[in-house]
DNA sequence: GTTAGCACTCTAGTCAGATGAGTGCTAACC
DNA sequence: GGTTAGCACTCATCTGACTAGAGTGCTAAC
């Protein structure tokens, strides 16, 4: 348990540390309006800090920087939670003023935004297609044997497939299944299609459609999930301009990563389906790469279940209580707007 | 006009320095198999070289480099145009073989393997969707004042977007509509869907339909070119690995200047419809950041036009004899696939 | 409990000298 | 005349010594 002074200190020296990213002595803490302290007694408290695992020392001579148990108790317990920074809000109001009536525009455009305000790299990943349900299907034949399948959501996203079409099935035959299936499957949920396709169609086919087999292997495969959710990233060079990674081999490392679309599906899709913000210190992420970073997430929803997230990657130094507001403000207006659209 | 002996050596200076990255002295050049002069004879002939500007030295104790006009020289008239190489043509081969049924896949998977083998940056250019024509159009509703408008591309690529539908306009108008340009605009290439829109529909629309400018005015917005070209950039990183941009600033603009979507288009754009092979050094790509870069682009085309095309950017210390032969390869394999599916 | 003072530590920067790769030139060789 | 050996010269890079300065830890005084 930390005294008052200790988190105080504590404080100062992570604020410190996070603009200028050296590390922090202790007479520039002293000289601070807040704390009323000469260097001897902070450097007694820092001596403390450092044995309890907050703060460490890259070589003797040298200032105290924190360790990531010093950021985890900064994140948990020090955060100046400014939820409504005017400036911030300001931009944000900005842009969700702008006229865009996709979907996927949005989230593309706010992963732009998040990036260009914060200078880190923003991570958003787009609604999952799962939780929105069937508006329209349609087949449409390109050739003899293939077809554009087309998949339309209740969030109006279109998903399309091409998929081959085995010879011998003729086009009104096709015709009547897609007609039974939009009538039939319309608002189902996506992730419930393929089993309701068998359920709800099944009997009915079998009775009135010669080749039977071969359709329902079509649909299958039209239906298949190649929703697969789609992750929009900006500002990826941002961690370029961060001094901790001026050595391209530990940023190679980084931006490979990024590149890597499921390592970043994974580290995006909420716990559980929660709503709150989520930060990851360094080796909190499981990555090696990612040891010196710290992901920041947080999600938006339709109906009270998380649809997407947003995420800002930066330097475990991390401007902290800045993106968690921005964060916040954005995932809420993002959950708002959706309600809206889609209510 | 250089001598036979003065080309050897160019090209062997070329040769060492596209391997080493260092500037290569005299001794170096003459302990090679190939060249059976000694160091001082060569010393000679490189300071012949530099007087008229082939190559450079980085000061006066350095061995030489090529400079621009160097390596121009090199790609015009010395590269080992060794145009079917067995090991990667082989890899080629193998991409070819997948089943990928939609064009957006296979450009897409280009992309990472071209990447992959080179180890430098490949950036390509999705199909023209401007050449290509209409097969289908479509308009979904998705609440009373908003729908989705899809058009499908005689390539199967399957373009969408959001379109907001005046009040007042009816279900079974804007059916007769979509219907009329449909038996109407088929086999119209997509560059010419706005005009013929007007000249072909306008009269006949104005007879029977009621709302005709209201309706005119969304067509003009779901036809809108969209049809953005899309661009697939593989391998960003791998400009990393290269010893020249061992400077995170210098890096920090090339990779700024791939994410800017249109300078990269106007890169790639094919001159003039040709279809032969480009290689851009330098500064001839118009770009500070990519100063000492160096762009080599082909085009991949159907019916004789060119559809889009495939590049390879790298450092103008760059394996030109290699990327070269594999793009070709992969150009003219590109076409034909094409051909053949979309004969 | 707090603070001033002081010796101590360690990094980063600077500077001189050594090293060595590579050149340019001259004179000798074939 | 073309080719080559020899040699003086240049210049980037490496090394080691030295210094300045920031910061600490400890002790003793307030």
């Amino acid at each position: 348990m930390l005294t008052e002074r200790q988190r105080m200190i504590l404080n100062a020296i992570v604020d410190d540390y996070i603009t200028s990213a050296e590390p922090v002595g202790s007479r520039s803490i002293s000289k601070r309006g807040d704390v009323g302290y000469s260097p001897a007694t902070i450097r007694n408290e820092m001596a403390d800090l450092e044995d309890l695992g907050y703060l460490e020392q890259p070589h003797t001579s040298a200032g105290r920087i924190p360790s990531h148990k010093g950021y985890r108790y900064y994140v948990d317990h020090l955060v100046p939670w400014n939820s409504a920074e005017s400036a911030e809000m300001g931009t944000i109001r900005e842009f969700f003023a702008e006229k865009l009536n996709a979907t996927e525009q949005v989230i593309q455009h706010a992963a732009m935004i998040l990036s260009n305000m914060t200078n880190y790299t923003s991570i958003l990943l787009g609604p999952e297609v799962f939780h929105t349900s069937l508006r329209h299907f349609q087949l449409l034949p390109l050739d003899d044997n293939t077809a554009v399948a087309i998949i339309v959501t209740s969030t109006g996203q279109v998903e399309n497939k091409t998929v081959s079409i085995p010879p011998g099935i003729s086009l009104s035959e096709m015709e009547k299944v897609v007609n039974l299936l939009n009538s039939k499957l319309v608002n189902v949920p996506l992730y419930k299609l393929k089993s309701q396709l068998y359920s709800e169609l099944g009997e009915e086919m079998q009775r009135h459609i010669s080749h039977y087999e071969e359709l329902m292997k079509v649909l299958d495969t039209a239906l298949e999930s190649d929703h697969e959710q789609r992750i929009y990233l900006s500002g990826a060079t941002n961690m370029l301009t961060q001094p901790e990674f001026k050595d391209v081999d530990k940023v190679k490392n980084i931006l490979d990563l990024l590149e890597e679309t499921p390592t970043l599906l994974k580290m995006l899709t909420p716990a559980s389906g929660g709503t709150g913000m989520q930060v990851r210190i360094g080796m909190e992420n499981k990555h090696e790469a990612f040891a010196n970073c710290s992901l920041i997430t947080a999600t938006y929803s339709l109906d009270g279940k998380a649809l997407g997230s947003i995420g800002i990657l930066g330097p475990t130094r991390m401007e902290y209580a800045r993106v968690m507001g921005i964060l916040g403000i954005l995932s809420r207006d993002l959950t708002a707007m959706l309600a809206h659209w889609y209510k």
